[in-house]
Order: C-alpha cells, then structure tokens, then sequence
DNA sequence: TGTTTTTTCCAAAGCGCTTTGAGTAAATTT
DNA sequence: AAATTTACTCAAAGCGCTTTGGAAAAAACA
C-alpha cells in the first residue's frame, strides 16, 4: 500500500495525505483525524527510500568502527549502542554501522557525506590527534564525538566523562591512605581517555609532592592477559607499588590473579582501583573483596549522545553541545591503609 | 555530481552511462572504458537512495539485537559483527543495526520486510523456540541464522558451530582423566547454543555409565560473577567434582578466583575447560595454568555468515545453507587426571 | 451584494536512479 | 543493392515520496 493508493482510497490528493499524516498545518483536523485513521487501519507505511530520495534526509546515525580498532573500543561497543540504540529508535532513527573491509575509514564518511546515507555520525575511540574531526567539519556532517580530542574543547561537539578528575580522585585515594608508590596500568595511551587519566594520576601524585615514575606505569590493550602480567611485573620489582590503579576493568580479572598468585592480600598487601564502565558482564562488587572503582555507564553515555545529536540534527542552529560527565567513585573493600612494614 | 550531470559531462544519455557504469552488454568496450574513467575522476557516486528507490533493493543487510536481549548476545556481538562487517563493506553492503527501543522486535521485522528497508537479516542468539524463524519465513525476508533453532535443521538458513559435539569431546577428556563427577558450568538453556552443550556433556557422561547430576549443573547468565559464584558453590559441596566445563571464557576469571581462594590448584586439584570464542580481551593461553578450551572463532563464523547471506540474496534460487563447524579441543594445563585421595 | 481573506485541497514537478522500448548506424546476409 | 542482423545509444517512463504554486470553496469583510 503506497501513498497513490491510500490517498484513492481517501479519496484525497497524495498532497493531502501527506500534509495530513506528516503534521503540516494546511489540512483540517478533520481530514488529519480521518487520514491518519485509515492510515492506521490500512496499515500504511511510507517507503523509506522514496521518503529519503525525497526529502534528502535519511534518517540514520552512521557509526563507523576505525578499522585499526583496537580493544579500547570493541568491548565497549556493544554497550554504548545499546544505550544508543534505544534513543535512535525511540526518535524513528536508523543506525548505520560500518566495520573493517577494504574501503578506508575515510572514504566511508566522505561516501556518508556525499551520498547522505547517514544524517551524522558519531565517532567513538577519539586519539590525542583525530584526523576525523577535520575531515567531518569539512564535510559538513553533522558528528559528535564520544570522549575528546587531546585537550581541543571547541570547533565539535561531544560528550566525555572527567577521566582526568577521575583518576585524580582515585589517586588521591590512594595517597591519603598512605600510599606513596602506586603504579597505573593505562590503555594506549594515544588514546585520549587513557592520556586524560594519566594526567589526573600524575595529578594527585604531584599534589603529594610525589613524580610519576614511568617503571611503574603501562600503557597497554585492555586484556586479562596484560592486566595479569604488568601486575606480576610490578609487583615483582624491587621497590614494588603498594597500590594500582587500572584504566579497565578488563585488566582486573587478571590483576586479582597475578595478586593471588603472589600471595598478596588485596585491599590490604596491595590496593587495587580501576575504573569500570558498567561492563555488564564484569561486576566490581561481585569480586572478593569488592573493588573500588570509578563507575561510570558507557551505556548512559551512548543514550546521550544519540540524543544529542539527534538534537543537532533537528535543530542545525543548537549550538555545539559540550557535557563533561562527573565520575563517581566507589570506594569498596579493594583499598585500603599502606601496609606498614 | 549526479547521473545526469555526469551523461552531459560524457555527451552520453543516463542510460547508456548507467548501463556503462552497471555492467551491462549493451555498451562497447570502449564506451564504458570511457564512461569508468570519467566517473572516477570527478568521483561520481551514485545516490544510494536514488538507487535503492529505483531498484528496490537496499544492499543493507539488518541485525537485530534481541530486546531481552542477554549476555549470551552482548559481549560477543562486536566480534561477530566485526567479522561479518568486513565482508558486507567487501561486497557494498551496508548493515543496519537495530537495538532496543519501544518498537517491539517483531515490528521492526515487518517494516524491513515491508519496506525493503534491508535486503535480508541475520538472527542471532536463537533459542530453543524462536518466533522469528516463522516470522522471517512469512515475511519472505531471506535470513541466516547464526546457530540453530532447539534441533530444527531444515526450512531456514544456518550457521552453527558443533556445540554438542565439542562438548562431548571436552568431558570425554575429562572422563578419559578418570573424573567421575564433572560440573557443567553453562548459560541460559533457553537459548539453543546451551542447551546442545547440554546435550554433548550428557552424552559424554552416559558413554561412561555416568548420569548428569543436576546440583552440579547451572544454567546461568555468563559473567564473571556467576562464573566465581557457581564455581565456589560447587566446589564447597560435600561430594564435589572434580572437574568443570564452562561454556564460556566470561566465566573463566571467576572460576580461577573462586578455585585460588580456595587454595585448589587448577590441573590438578581440579581441572577445568571452557568454551572459548575467541574474544580478544580475554586470552585462554595467557593464563596460569593456560587453559584447556573448545576453540572457535566467533569473528570468522560472523565473516562465513555475512558471505552466505549475501550468496542468499543475490542468488534467491541457492538452495538454504547449512554448515556445522568442528569445534577444535585444545588441551593445554588446566586439565589433568582426577587427584586420587 | 461583491470583494477580500482564510481554509482546504490539488496537479504537477522534482529527488536521482534503473529499465523498457525504440531508433540509428554499422556490419552481415541475401 | 536490398534486406536483415548486430552493436550502440537514447528518450522517456517509472520507483514512492515531498513540496511548490495555485485553485476552488468557505468564511469574513465591506
């Protein structure tokens, strides 16, 4: 059933059908009421391609996977479109994703671009330096970016959590226990986020008079695995870090490991923080001791930043969102007092 | 630069240049040598709208998250999706994803169906009885399905891996250790990749004159929480296995947790296997002892599901794919013959 | 009553592509 | 040389929607 039937069927002109069922104010209520009724009942639904051949709007939100994508954000993946998801859906919009294959990431957004496939994007997984932001203002698609840019703060939009003042306060944690050598076990550091949380780790060190020491600091893919090993390593060294503050609660499975393996009690001989995204299959209170972390729901994230660009869709003239979300922490039984010997 | 703008440009009709740029006889070698050569230097890209209107077809293949979707879908659709994504872009697919949301699961099938919104869908997660394989074969939207619906083989496309199997052969080698009493560590049996698991253990047991005991089975969500949680319970029972089969690595960090608090060593007070999807973050070999897993890859089913689809859709007449993958056991330490005592 | 404004509706022109049905020029047959 | 085939190319008609520019009918005004 297409728009030329329904309107026969109403004995209306496709005009009016249209007006009528897409809100515009040059039909009667009464008409309006009738159309949409039958509309309903026919079970009429516009086709989408026509609708977008039409009107040039496609109502679809790409998201484009990097193809050196790396565990920084595949894990994370699912998570945030599923906060997403629900809001694209909610507003009628469809979600485009690319991942991999042949043709480079660049050339996917300039065909979104060009083509109109996709009304914006959002760009996930932001390095120190992005050529991405320069490539989509150019192109004119409307993007926003999940976390940030090294320090830009202006010229897009985006939605990022205080990963520096997170890890400044899981930091400070740590010194006002007592603890004087505390190692980080960072993700790639070229990623913004991890660069952030080493700042707010360097941060709390330097406010204690203390100098990050790069011996007892990683910066590594989020793995079990790497989590296993740098702990062992650093708490293998001579002088040993009484405390660690992981980027992921990826790592931490194998953190909890490594301690165990080494005979260390955690929250006591060694204290533990990481940060954790809400990852639902990695619960921190469901570890013994239950760890201390800093929480923050990726999947709250992704909600939002659909909602905000769908805003910025609707609504080109908004200006730029920028929303830095507070990171709560939670201190659990992971940490504790330096053990004094 | 559209079609008509680029046929002026060649002093050629859209026909011809579409007909040119498409493939088809009607056009001398030489014309459509031309015809190549231009479009790719002023980089013409046809309107896929345009496209998708004219012809009906959406090159968009649809996946859609399940809205009680669990975590037997979550962590592990990134994989997937990562594999299959390569060979849509490869082909010039584009996927669409569907998440959640207040439109129920079964209306957004309809309006892809109805609308030609995508050109076929990939079910993922079946469960022992699942709606959509009717739904899908009503609507005549040709599907794969990645795993098999309860023991249905035939009527509809899919790509399972042989979970039955390489259960058996995992607690086979449990059994040929000598272990008597093994525990099944497994996800919810609802959905059809358990309960087949299921199957494969109960086999091994009855070949060796063994009856499943039920209070050392579990059928639970696939976090790493259940993982310690079921492991710690199972092993605190007056007459405890020995041995355990998981169904997933997400269990695994757990499971370790739950056996070194315990002060069992794993291999030899107690062994232990697991299913291993292959999910990056979490590495089988890197553990202390490495763990004994049934390997396969879920990226590389995702790739094999996405080229059967799309073998599908362009060749409606192919007959239904069926493909069952050998899981491969690979035995490293965490197994070991049962402890006397 | 005639004129103007408002309300309600419509015909037709795109959007950018594919595809049908023909037409022309060249090559081949008769 | 005429008739037939073959090789190319084209004009035009969709695909199903939105939207422009009016027109007719109804309501308001003079």
């Amino acid at each position: 059933m297409n728009l030329k039937q329904l309107s026969k069927h109403l004995n209306l002109s496709q005009t009016t059908v249209s007006r009528a069922l897409n809100g515009y104010p040059e039909v009667s209520e009464e008409t309006r009421r009738r159309v949409g009724e039958v509309a309903r009942r026919v079970g009429y639904r516009p086709n989408p391609h026509a609708m977008r051949l039409a009107t040039g709007k496609s109502h679809a939100i790409g998201h484009v996977l990097p193809s050196d994508r790396t565990l920084m954000i595949d894990p994370h993946f699912s998570d945030f479109i599923a906060g997403a998801g629900d809001v694209y859906s909610a507003n009628g919009f469809d979600v485009m994703l690319h991942v991999g294959g042949l043709e480079d990431e660049q050339t996917v957004y300039r065909r979104y671009a060009q083509s109109g496939a996709v009304d914006g994007v959002v760009v996930m997984g932001p390095r120190l330096q992005d050529w991405r932001i320069e490539l989509l203002t150019e192109l004119e698609l409307p993007f926003i970016v999940h976390g940030r840019v090294g320090d830009l703060e202006d010229g897009y939009a985006w939605l990022d959590i205080d990963n520096r003042g997170a890890f400044r306060q899981a930091t400070k944690l740590l010194t006002d226990l007592g603890h004087r050598r505390i190692g980080l076990i960072n993700g790639n550091e070229a990623m913004t986020f991890a660069s952030h949380r080493r700042q707010g780790y360097e941060d709390a060190l330097l406010a204690n008079g203390l100098i990050a020491d790069p011996t007892v600091m990683t910066s590594d893919a989020m793995t079990e695995e790497n989590g296993y090993r740098q702990t062992k390593r650093l708490l293998s060294l001579e002088n040993k870090p009484t405390a660690l503050v992981f980027s992921s609660m990826l790592f931490i499975s194998g953190a909890i490991r490594a301690a165990h393996e080494m005979g260390l009690q955690i929250g006591s001989d060694v204290s533990l923080i990481a940060h954790d995204d809400g990852l639902p299959f990695l619960n921190a209170e469901g570890l013994v001791p239950a760890l201390t972390t800093m929480r923050s729901s990726i999947r709250a994230a992704g909600s939002r930043v659909a909602e905000l660009l769908i805003e910025m869709i609707n609504n080109p003239a908004s200006k730029q969102p920028h929303e830095l979300w507070k990171v709560d922490l939670v201190v659990r039984g992971s940490t504790g007092p330096v053990p004094r010997n």
